[in-house]
Formats: C-alpha cells, sequence, structure tokens
RNA sequence: GGUCCCGUAGUUCAAUGGAUAGAAUAGAAGUUUCCUAAACUUUAGAUGUGAGUUCGAUUCUCGCCGGGACCA
C-alpha cells in the first residue's frame, strides 16, 4: 500500500476514533509537503474543520498526535502551518521501500485483473502518407495501450484502415491520368509517398478544369460538380462497389504500394496491431441493425425512406442513419464494426483514439448503440486528443502545409546523430550500435515531446524551436538514465551488497528520490483510469530532475560509508529501473550508454 | 442558427477548490583536478475581462472579449 493511502487511511481511522465521525479514506485530501516546509507529506485539514467545529491548529495537533502515535514505525513527526498538518516518514520506512524492490524489474506494474480492452488508433488513409497529426495518434493509442497492460489489463490493439471511398479513387484517377504506368519502383520512393503525390496532382488538376469552367460562366459550384476528372471519380466508385475487374486491380496495386510504405513507417515509430480491419471490408456492415433500430422503434422513417434517428431529447440533433437510396452512412459502419468486434472479442472496454474533430460523431455512436441495447455500448470510449497545430495554424493538406511523418523522424534522428558526434562519448561504438542509438534518442525525443502534454488539449509543433534535446525532454531522461548505468557499472551492485543499512540516515535529496519512486505504482494507475500518458511523461521528468540534483550534490562510488554507498546504488538502481518501465510504456526505449 | 472545447511567464506546457500559481526554453550570472556538463546552481518574468458562490477560485456559475471544432 502507498504512503499516500496509508495517510489517508490513518487520517480517516484518527478523526473516526477521536470525534465519532465516519469518514472514507478518499475524502481525505493528502498532498506532497512544499519544500519550504518540514515534512513529506500533508493533510489539508480545513475540509474537516467545519463539521468537527474546531480550530485548525487544535485539529492538527491532535490528529497529529493521535497519527504518528498509533504509526510510530512509519511517522517520526508533524508540524502544523495554519490548516495544513505536515507529516514527516521515517527514514527507515524509505530504507526498507527501497530494499524490497531495487531489484524487482516489475516495480510498479499491476497484477493481471482479468479485464479484456481494446485499443483502436492510427486508422490511416489509403491514398497518402502519414503525418504528424498520426504520429500523435500512433504514438498515444501505442502508450495507452502499454499503460493499460501495465496496469493489469489485457490488450488488444486494433486498426481500422480507410482503404475505400471517393478519396481513394481520386489517387486511382490520378494516377491513370497522370502516371504512364510509373511504380514506387521505377520512381524510387516510398510507396505510401508515391501514390499521395497522384492525390495532390489530383487536386491540381481538379482546380484547374474549375477554373477553367469558371472562365466559360459556370459559378464555383457548378465548375465543381461538372469537372470531367470529378465525374471520372465518382464514376470509379460506381466501378469499384460494382466489382469491376480493371478498378479492382487497379485498386489493390495502389493499396499494396501505400502498404508497403506504412509497414516501414510503423516498424520505424514502433507501431503495431493486433488486427487490422479494412473498411472495404466493413462499410456494409450495420446495415441490418437499420432494420432492428427501425423495429424497435429506436429509429424512423420519414417519407423520403431515409432513416433517421431522433437525439433531440439527449441535447443533439436528428441523424441520419440510412439514405433514401438505401445506401448507409459513416456511422452506420461504426454501428457495425463495434458489434462485430464485440462478438469477436469480447472486451469490456472499447478505446478510440481518435481526433477531437470526431467528438460528435462519437457522442452519437455510443448514443444509438446504447439505444438499439448492444452490449458494446456501455465500453465504448472516445479518447479524444487535440489537433497538432503549426505556429501559423492548423495544417492544410491541400495547402503543403502538412509536416510529412518519415521526413519529421528522419530530422530528428540526424539531429541526435549531430549532437551525439559532437559531445563525442561514443566514438567506441560499431556503425550499427550508433545507428540504433540515433533512433533511440530521435524518436525518444519526438515521442517524448508528443507525450508529455495533456491529449485532450491541442498542441503546437514548431518546427524551428520544438525539436530540443535539454530540460523537459526524452535526450534529458535518456541521458539521465545512461549516466546511472555507468554508476552501476563502475561502481557495482550485487547481492552481497544487500547488507542490513538500517543505522543509515538519509540526506533531503536522497529522500526526496525515494518518495518520488514510491509514488511511480499510483502515478501509472493514475495515467491509466485518465487515460494520460503526459502524467507518467512529467512524473519521470522529475524523478529523473530530482536524481541529478542529489548527484551533483553526493558521490556515489566515493560515499561516505559503505552504507551510505550501497543505499546510494540502491536508490540508482531502482531510479534507473524506474526510468525505464516509465519510458517503455510511452513507447521510448533508453540506452545503456549515450 | 445550434452544440462543444480552449484563453496561465516572450514561447511551449503543469497545477484532484488549498500554503508564496510550478516546469522547460529563450534572457542574465555562475559550476569541470573527483561516479557521463545532453548535467547542476542562482536570478528575473504569467492566470484575457467583469461579476457571483466559498474560510479559500487558474479550477465551479453567469456575462463580455478572443481563438478553435462540430452539427445542419
Amino acid at each position: 500500500m502507498s504512503v499516500v493511502t496509508q495517510i489517508k487511511e490513518a487520517t480517516a481511522k484518527a478523526i473516526n476514533h477521536l470525534f465519532s465521525i465516519e469518514l472514507q479514506a478518499n475524502d481525505v485530501l493528502v498532498n506532497e509537503t512544499k519544500p519550504e516546509f518540514a515534512g513529506d507529506y500533508t493533510v489539508v485539514l480545513f475540509t474537516f474543520i467545519k463539521q468537527l467545529k474546531k480550530s485548525p491548529d487544535a485539529l492538527g495537533q491532535e490528529l497529529g498526535e493521535y497519527i504518528v502515535a498509533q504509526h510510530s514505525s512509519l511517522f517520526t513527526g508533524f508540524n502544523v502551518i495554519k490548516g495544513f498538518l505536515n507529516l514527516t516518514v521515517s527514514d527507515s520506512y524509505w530504507l526498507a521501500f527501497l530494499g524490497t524492490n531495487y531489484q524487482n524489474p516489475g516495480f510498479g506494474q499491476a497484477a493481471d485483473n482479468g479485464q479484456k480492452v481494446m485499443v483502436e488508433y492510427s486508422s490511416p488513409n489509403t491514398n497518402k502518407p502519414l503525418h504528424l497529426g498520426h504520429l500523435r495518434n500512433n504514438f498515444l493509442g501505442r502508450s495507452i495501450a502499454e499503460i493499460l497492460k501495465a496496469s493489469g489489463n489485457e490488450v488488444v490493439k486494433t486498426c481500422i484502415v480507410n482503404d475505400r471511398g471517393i478519396h481513394i479513387c481520386k489517387s486511382m484517377i490520378a494516377w491513370q491520368l497522370f502516371a504512364n504506368g510509373a511504380t514506387p519502383k521505377t520512381e524510387g520512393k516510398k510507396g505510401d509517398h508515391f501514390v499521395g503525390d497522384y492525390y495532390v496532382k489530383f487536386n491540381d488538376a481538379y482546380k484547374k478544369e474549375i477554373e477553367d469552367l469558371k472562365v466559360k460562366g459556370k459559378t464555383q459550384e457548378e465548375a465543381e460538380k461538372e469537372a470531367p476528372i470529378m465525374k471520372a471519380t465518382q464514376q470509379m466508385l460506381l466501378d469499384w462497389e460494382a466489382d469491376k475487374p480493371d478498378v479492382m486491380e487497379l485498386w489493390h496495386n495502389m493499396n499494396s504500394w501505400v502498404y508497403e510504405g506504412f509497414a516501414i513507417t510503423y516498424k520505424k515509430i514502433g507501431s503495431d496491431f493486433d488486427k487490422t480491419y479494412y473498411e472495404s471490408n466493413t462499410y456494409l456492415l450495420g446495415k441490418d441493425l437499420v432494420d432492428t433500430g427501425l423495429a424497435k422503434g429506436v429509429f424512423f422513417q420519414k417519407e423520403d425512406g431515409s432513416v433517421w434517428i431522433d437525439l433531440t431529447a439527449d441535447g443533439l440533433d436528428e441523424k441520419i442513419v440510412r439514405r433514401k437510396d438505401g445506401t448507409s452512412v459513416y456511422i452506420t459502419q461504426d454501428i457495425g464494426l463495434a458489434e462485430q468486434k464485440q462478438k469477436e472479442f469480447n472486451s469490456a472496454q472499447s478505446i478510440y483514439v481518435v481526433g477531437d474533430e470526431q467528438n460528435y460523431h462519437f457522442k452519437v455512436l455510443k448514443l444509438i448503440c446504447q439505444k438499439l441495447g448492444l452490449p458494446s455500448a456501455d465500453g465504448i470510449f472516445h479518447l479524444s486528443y487535440g489537433m497538432v497545430e503549426l505556429p501559423t495554424g492548423k495544417m492544410k493538406s491541400r495547402e503543403g502545409t502538412v509536416v510529412d511523418a518519415d521526413d519529421l523522424v528522419e530530422e530528428m534522428i540526424n539531429i541526435a546523430r549531430q549532437k551525439t558526434e559532437e559531445l563525442g562519448k561514443v566514438k567506441d561504438f560499431t556503425t550499427e550500435e550508433l545507428a540504433e542509438l540515433y533512433d533511440i534518442i530521435g524518436l525518444g525525443a519526438l515521442k517524448f515531446f508528443l507525450l508529455r502534454v495533456d491529449p485532450r488539449k491541442k498542441m503546437v509543433f514548431n518546427p524551428e524551436e520544438s525539436i530540443d534535446f535539454h530540460g523537459f525532454t526524452g535526450p534529458f531522461i535518456q541521458y539521465t538514465h545512461a549516466r546511472i548505468k555507468s554508476i552501476i557499472r563502475k561502481s557495482g551492485i550485487t547481492q552481497s551488497t544487500t547488507s542490513n543499512h538500517k543505522a543509515a540516515t538519509l540526506f533531503p535529496s536522497e529522500k526526496a528520490i525515494a518518495l518520488h519512486l514510491e509514488m511511480f505504482p499510483s502515478v501509472l494507475e493514475e495515467a491509466a483510469t485518465n487515460h494520460d500518458p503526459s502524467k507518467v511523461a512529467i512524473y519521470i521528468f522529475n524523478l529523473a530532475k530530482t536524481f541529478n540534483s542529489f548527484y551533483t550534490e553526493h558521490s556515489i562510488a566515493n560515499a561516505e560509508s559503505e552504507e551510505k554507498k550501497i543505499v546510494r546504488l540502491q536508490l540508482s538502481q531502482l531510479t534507473a529501473q524506474v526510468i525505464k518501465t516509465g519510458m517503455n510504456v510511452l513507447g521510448i526505449r533508453v540506452p545503456e550508454r549515450m
């Protein structure tokens, strides 16, 4: 049980015993004590004073005396300042904590809880390569999956590939018109980029046709509809739906190029999936559910034959679920797919990592599933993350302001190489070891940057300024890890060093590390319940900073005594371990040397 | 027209209604005979605006100003 939990329970019990008032441990507010006051943890008393009709000082004294007396091995003292009861945890508690955990690689990770959770993320379109926004999505999805695993869940990672529709046909038409049979191979280009180029070419040609038609007196709207290239694209979509052989062949070819490209990117950034769904297989799902819904009276039919659901009572609008021509809409597929996943995996929760522009969509999706009485309904959770913006505003593929994922990753790795070469600390590394190190550092910087902020909030990425390897960054933490590993290699830490160190006392900077380390399990748990990797990122950063302060202040190898040395090695060992585990759940590797 | 989200140092981000609003970076000043200076230490700098609820508001409620997303 964590120290914080113990304090909460002790406080609740004390109040119960002293004043005969029933109180839940969770009603007690416990914070870390601010550095300017004596103590480690602080109980906020204001919340009780009204009920108890006591002055904060008197209450603090009574509580403090009782709690410390009842838990003499845990606390050594207390003080009361204004409405705050500051408790000091005994050094022997921290030392015992260190001794039992410093060689436990699984420290912080919870035991299996038997619950299955699905995480759907990435969701690429097969008409263009991945960009910065996809990176945030992939890093978040992967990290959430790892965090949920660490807190005891069984996790199934899924991906829905958007491989059909009008936008896919655009790239296909442009390829037919402009490629002269070129392929990624003949052009020496990565497949997804190759196809993406034709998507751009389509838009350029389309724009030009619209201008031409406007010169001939058409309005913008007419021109958009009548442009030959657009008409051809719409015809192609119909041909695709009719399974026309030549269209299907082209579609298979172009998608396979894209998948080859995606595979390279996914491997590089560390995304993988247990199950991939393709929209071309799932887009007809959910049609039968429309009839079910009609029969149940959940949906209603309008005069033109279209089918709707009325969500005005839930504060939303009426939403169409089947067009008058009988074709289904986007949300119908999603309902069908939710049903399908439920049948296949039967998970308790299904997390969708999708941008916040789809908040409304997912609200509607969940509501409809609930009204239909689908077993998957209550487990639907939309992890809505904010857009990544540039200093100039939102990224727009049509305006060429998109930051390409592959380019960015490559740039990060290049900078990692430059920095490493400048510092010249790993001159004995082989070429392969160096390449791996640059990957670890470059990707570490990028992932940490995108994961260190609250997922729900939109964030700004400045290509010139955001790439930093100092301060609140991945490389800073990786460096701390490498340095600790170096110390341990030189000083040695073995079973035989686990001697009795009960006599040792801790300096403030040593205690600060122990206190941080002890919080790790609850941080992981908090990150899991909030679906928020930034909690972990901020925590590890603070841990690394705390360690670095201690490191400059005290020597480990030349400690004042053998006991001190052992304690410090244990602190170092567990810090390295927690950094590694914490970074791993963010999808970031840590080097042994850098 | 309707629904929802966001405004915190120059910049990028923190802060379950709790102590003097934390970091990082950019700025200023320092630290290297000793375990990796991608580090450490010191310093200056912010809650859009007006009310309300509260012992206490960055946090909750309402208005205004500014930015964004979605639905039709």
